[in-house]
DNA sequence: GCATATTTGTCCGTATGTATA
DNA sequence: CTATACATACGGACAAATATG
C-alpha cells in the first residue's frame, strides 16, 4: 500500500497554497475513484498517515471532508471505510439524477445551446472505446452528464451532482463489468446531443429519461448479484 | 457570548451517541440559523472553544464540517467566519430551488399525495403570523418547501436541499426585514397546497415558479441595498 | 517601516473509551 | 475475562502568519 501513496513531507516544506488536509483529500479521492481503494476498504489512520507523512489530526480532517462527500463512511470508534453502496443507494442516485438532469434539459432557454462540452465528452468516449478502455468509456459518460448539468449554469447544482456522480463510480467499481456497463450508452449520448443540436428539448428529455431508467436497471441487476444479501 | 453557549463538559460524562465535534456543530449551526452569529462574524477558536469547553482540535473538526456545509468560510491563517452571501450566491440558490422544487412537483405520480407535512408547515406559519413572529413565519416557509422536496422521497435530494435552505437563511439574516420578506408567502403556500390537494400538478408547478421568481426579486432588491458594493 | 501580541497551523504525547480476537 | 488495537479527545508545544500599536 505504502508504495503508491507518495510522501507529502517534501511538499509540506515548500509553500503549499492549499492546506495539507485538502491535498491529502485530493490524493485519497483519486485513489478511491480509480478503484485502488475499493468499496469496503478500511482506511487506517496510522498506516495512511504514516505513508503520506502527515499527522493524525491532519488526516482526520481529510477523512471528514471525504465523509461529507459520502465517499467514506465513519463508524464511531471503528474508523472510516470506503463506502459500500446499497441497492437503495443506487436507486436513489438515479432518482436524483433523473430529477435534476431532466429538469436541466427542460429548463433550457431558446437554442442554440453551448454544446462544446457535451460533444467533447462524446469524442472522449469514442476514443476510449476504440482503444478498448471501457473504464475510460465510463468516465467519459460521466463527463457527458456532468456537462449536461453544467448547461444549467448553476454552481450549486454542479457541486451537488458532482458528489452524486462520485458516488456512482463506487457502484461501477462493485459491478466491475465495464464494457457491458458503459458501451451501450455512447450511442445514446450521441442521440441526446443531436436532439439538443437541433433544439428539440422535449425529445432530448425523453431520451435522457429512457437512458437513466435503462442504466439503473442494468446496474441494479448486476449489483444485486455482487453485493448479495448483505447490501 | 459565553452565556448562550452551553458547556458540554457534563454531556461528555453521559453516554453520547454522537461525537463531540458533531454536537458542537449542531450547536453552532443553530446559533447561525437563528442569527446569534450573524454573517461576517469571526468565530475565534479560543473564545468558542473556551465557552463550550472543548479542545481546539475538536472545535476545528466542527469548523470543517460547517465549512463544508457552506455556512462558514475558512481564510488561511485568519480563521473562520460566518458566510456572507453575494448577490450571485442568492441568485444561484434560487436557480437551484427552482430547478429542483419544480422538478419534484412535475415528477409526482398520480394523486392523492401525502400532504400532511405541507399542511403542518402552513399551520405553523399561520400560528407564527398571528403572534407577529415574522422570523418564525420565515422558518415555517422554509419548512413548507422542505416538505415539498420530501415528496420526491429521495434521501440525496433532501440532503442537498437542506444545505441550500440553510444558506438561504444567511441571506434572510442580512436582509432583516422579516415581515416584508415572509408574510406574503403564507397565502401563496396555501394556494400551492390546495392545487396539490385537488391533484393539479401543473397549476402547482406554475404557482411555485411564480413564487420563487417573486421571492428572489424581493430578496435581491433589499439585499443589494444592504451589502452594497462589497458583495 | 518596525516590534509586539495574538491567533492560527501543525504536530505530538497521553488518557480514556470502545470494539474485537 | 483479558489483551490488543484503535478511535476519541485533551492539553501542550512551536512555527508561521496576522493584527496592533
Amino acid at each position: 500500500m505504502t508504495e503508491q501513496l507518495r510522501d507529502l513531507s517534501d511538499d509540506r516544506a515548500l509553500l503549499g497554497r492549499t492546506s495539507t488536509a485538502e491535498r491529502v483529500s485530493d490524493i485519497l479521492r483519486s485513489r478511491i475513484a480509480e478503484g485502488y481503494f475499493p468499496p469496503g476498504t478500511r482506511l487506517s489512520e496510522d498506516s495512511i498517515g504514516g505513508a503520506l507523512g502527515v499527522s493524525r489530526n491532519t488526516l482526520r480532517e481529510s477523512f471528514r471532508l471525504l465523509t461529507h462527500e459520502r465517499l467514506l463512511v465513519h463508524e464511531l470508534n471503528r474508523g472510516v471505510f470506503v463506502r459500500v453502496l446499497t441497492v437503495e443507494d443506487v436507486e436513489d442516485i438515479y432518482r436524483t439524477r433523473r430529477l435534476v438532469e431532466c429538469a436541466v434539459v427542460r429548463g433550457l432557454g431558446e437554442p442554440p445551446y453551448g454544446l462544446d462540452g457535451l460533444s467533447g465528452a462524446v469524442d472522449e468516449g469514442r476514443r476510449a472505446a476504440r482503444e478498448g478502455d471501457w473504464k475510460g468509456v465510463g468516465t467519459a459518460n460521466i463527463h457527458f452528464h456532468k456537462e449536461l448539468v453544467a448547461l444549467a449554469a448553476s454552481e450549486r447544482t454542479d457541486e451537488l451532482m458532482r458528489s452524486v456522480f462520485a458516488e456512482l463510480r463506487l457502484a461501477f467499481h462493485v459491478v466491475d463489468e465495464p464494457q457491458r456497463l458503459h458501451e451501450p450508452y455512447i450511442a445514446r449520448n450521441v442521440a441526446i446531443l443531436e436532439a439538443l443540436q437541433v433544439g428539440d428539448r422535449e425529445k432530448a428529455e425523453g431520451l435522457l429519461a429512457g437512458y437513466l431508467d435503462d442504466s439503473l436497471k442494468r446496474v441494479v441487476e448486476v449489483y444485486r448479484r455482487r453485493v448479495g444479501e448483505d447490501g
